[in-house]
DNA sequence: GCCGTTTTCGGCCCGACTGTTTTCAGTCG
């Protein structure tokens, strides 16, 4: 079983045991363990047999037990009984919203209904406003819930990260010049770079005055497609790509105090609050307030985590994973940032399936002061890209070499290829590699392997000594498909033997690897390397999608090998021969 | 059920919005 399975049981375990009248605290502790479970770099399953499971925060002596238990007999008895007591499909209600265990309990015990279709029939023949605390009017609002509900189930959740920045980014824009507004900033999971967002958390100071004109503004803008509630100092509404957005207006001397708590994670939030209660504090998004109610901070982020006795940290690292205790000791890494970045070494010309001659690319990279680039196209085997004959290959690394002489060393170009990796492990243009100066090796078809061949693929490839860095290592491609099977424990240990690196591949679909793999890369010593995998000069931007993932992972400069001069590649790449 | 620079027992983040109330419970983030 992989991290997701177990946590989607955790949390069943604590939907069903809510239900039953367990004890909040109890279902919340399943949660926070589920949650914890589900964002773990390593496997839970080899954690639990090695026994490093009880060190994960969240995670305690029952929830161990009840994992052995599903472990050894596939199943957990209390889950089980649990389950049998309660008609099936009852914790579906509580996935409306409006819904939530009060009014699940409450249909349920009063009315029979125990599933969706039940409850939209009794609520358009208008029998539940007799309930208590319901009336026409929630009724009315549970049909549209119902109908939102339907029509978002058919398109995926969460959106790509680099999507939500985008639009994002315009909001922010348009709100940022309204009358009235001091500030304005997203949070929330798109400020902590995850590869996926759910909503769009924006934040704007302003004083009180302003704040009705800014959020029926925000209300009027064209991308809103629906409204979901608005009051005197927040709004959520529907875009037309349907995610959600949440606009928050705030006073100036609270906009610090806000950004940290819109930011998250909600496990690092609580964390937090729990060392300011400790210290007779009270935390909250207009301020950190001692007994009396003064306040102590509140205008600036910086602030707010010095008043709680914590150093001010990147919100990549806001995921109660240890970078709470890391500020307390004063240990904080320093992550990598898109200045560090040198080169890119992975991108392709009109040789294979790019849009932009080998001149245009480095152009492009010199305009972002980039000193080296390697020119990867495909390789044969990759037909549908155009991929190159051994012929093609070596004129055109002649061509390469010609354009790097010709720019005179205002930036370097390493002649290179993504050669694929095929799928007994061998290489496509095997025998032609060892004249070039950088190569990735990639997996492109047949992704769908068995776990135990597919990491044998990628180790064989990796142990052949004549790859450079393996290029996007599980070739997902977000909201299309997941990721091939791999023991990356093996592969990574391969890497680590060989003197091979690992990609860190920033095209938005891609992040690949992902941040898990790159923190056990790093643990491991394995250089990453952050690359664009560009297509066309404007997507050598890409690279700022993959430093979020990077410093998600606590990756520094000294981490990833494209922070280096070429030189020192140079010196890397000739110590392993 | 989990956790510990006040604790191995006794707590467990905090506030906005909504629809229902006539002072607040439920839901959400």
């Amino acid at each position: 079983m992989d991290n997701a399975a177990i946590a989607r049981v955790l949390t069943e375990l604590a939907d069903v045991l809510e239900l039953s009248g367990e004890t909040v605290f109890k279902v919340r502790a399943f949660r926070t363990a589920a949650r914890a479970i589900e964002g773990l770099g390593e496997r839970a399953e080899e954690l639990l047999a090695s026994g490093g499971l009880a060190k994960v925060k969240g995670v305690g002596d029952g929830v161990i037990r009840r994992l052995k238990e599903l472990r050894e007999t596939g199943k957990i008895a209390e889950l089980e009984a649990a389950r049998a007591k309660l008609p099936p499909g009852i914790t579906e209600l509580m996935n409306l919203p409006g819904i939530g265990l009060k009014t699940a309990q409450q249909v349920w015990k009063e009315r029979g209904i125990t599933t969706i279709e039940e409850l939209e029939a009794a609520a358009r023949a208008g029998s539940l406003r007799t309930l208590p605390r319901f009336g026409d009017k929630r009724e009315e609002k549970l049909i549209l819930a119902i109908e939102a509900f339907r029509k978002r189930a058919s398109q995926p959740k969460r959106r790509p990260m680099a999507e939500a920045l985008e639009l994002a980014e315009a909001l922010v824009a348009k709100l940022g010049v309204l009358p009235g507004v001091v500030s304005c900033q997203y949070a929330g999971s798109l400020r902590r770079r995850m590869e996926t967002v759910g909503d769009l958390d924006i934040l704007v100071s302003a004083d009180a005055a302003h704040a009705g004109a800014i959020l029926d503004a925000f209300c009027a803008m064209p991308e809103v497609t629906e409204h979901l509630g608005k009051g005197d100092t927040k709004a959520s509404v529907v875009l037309d790509n349907g995610m959600q957005a949440d606009l928050r207006v705030v006073p100036e001397a609270s906009f610090g105090a806000a950004l940290q708590y819109f930011t998250g994670s909600k496990d690092h939030n609580v964390a937090m609050r729990t060392i300011a209660v400790k210290h007779g504090l009270k935390v909250s998004e207009y301020g950190v307030f001692d007994a009396s109610g003064k306040s102590l901070a509140g205008p600036d982020e910086a602030g707010v985590y010095r008043a709680v006795g914590l150093a001010w940290m990147p919100p990549e690292l806001r995921e109660n994973r240890g970078e709470i205790e890391a500020s307390q000791d004063g240990r904080l890494p320093a992550l990598v940032e898109q200045g560090d970045i040198r080169g890119d070494l992975h991108m392709h010309t009109r040789e294979s399936d790019g849009k932009s001659t080998i001149e245009e690319m480095a152009q492009a990279a010199i305009h972002v002061n980039y000193k080296y680039i390697a020119i990867t196209d495909h390789s044969e085997n990759l037909a549908i890209a155009r991929g190159m004959t051994p012929e093609r290959l070596r004129a055109h690394v002649r061509r390469i070499r010609e354009a790097d002489d010709a720019l005179d060393g205002k930036i370097r170009l390493l002649a290179g290829v993504e050669a694929d990796i095929l799928a007994d492990g061998s290489l496509d243009l095997e025998g032609e590699l060892a004249e070039l100066d950088w190569v990735v090796g990639s997996v492109h078809g047949q992704l769908a392997m068995p776990r135990e061949q597919m990491t044998k693929r990628l180790v064989r490839a990796i142990e052949s000594g004549k790859i450079d860095c393996v290029g996007h290592p599980t070739g997902r491609m977000l909201g299309h498909r997941d990721g091939s099977e791999l023991d990356w424990e093996a592969v990574l240990d391969a890497c680590a033997r060989t003197g091979t690196a690992v990609e860190l591949n920033s095209s938005p679909l891609r992040l690949d690897v992902t941040e898990h793999a790159a923190r056990a890369a790093r643990e491991r010593g394995v250089p990453v390397v952050l690359n664009s995998d560009a297509h066309s000069t404007r997507e050598l931007a890409f690279v700022k999608y993959g430093i979020g993932i990077a410093r998600r992972a606590w990756l520094g400069k000294e981490h990833i090998l494209n922070t280096r001069s070429r030189e020192e590649i140079r010196a890397w790449r000739s110590a392993r021969a």
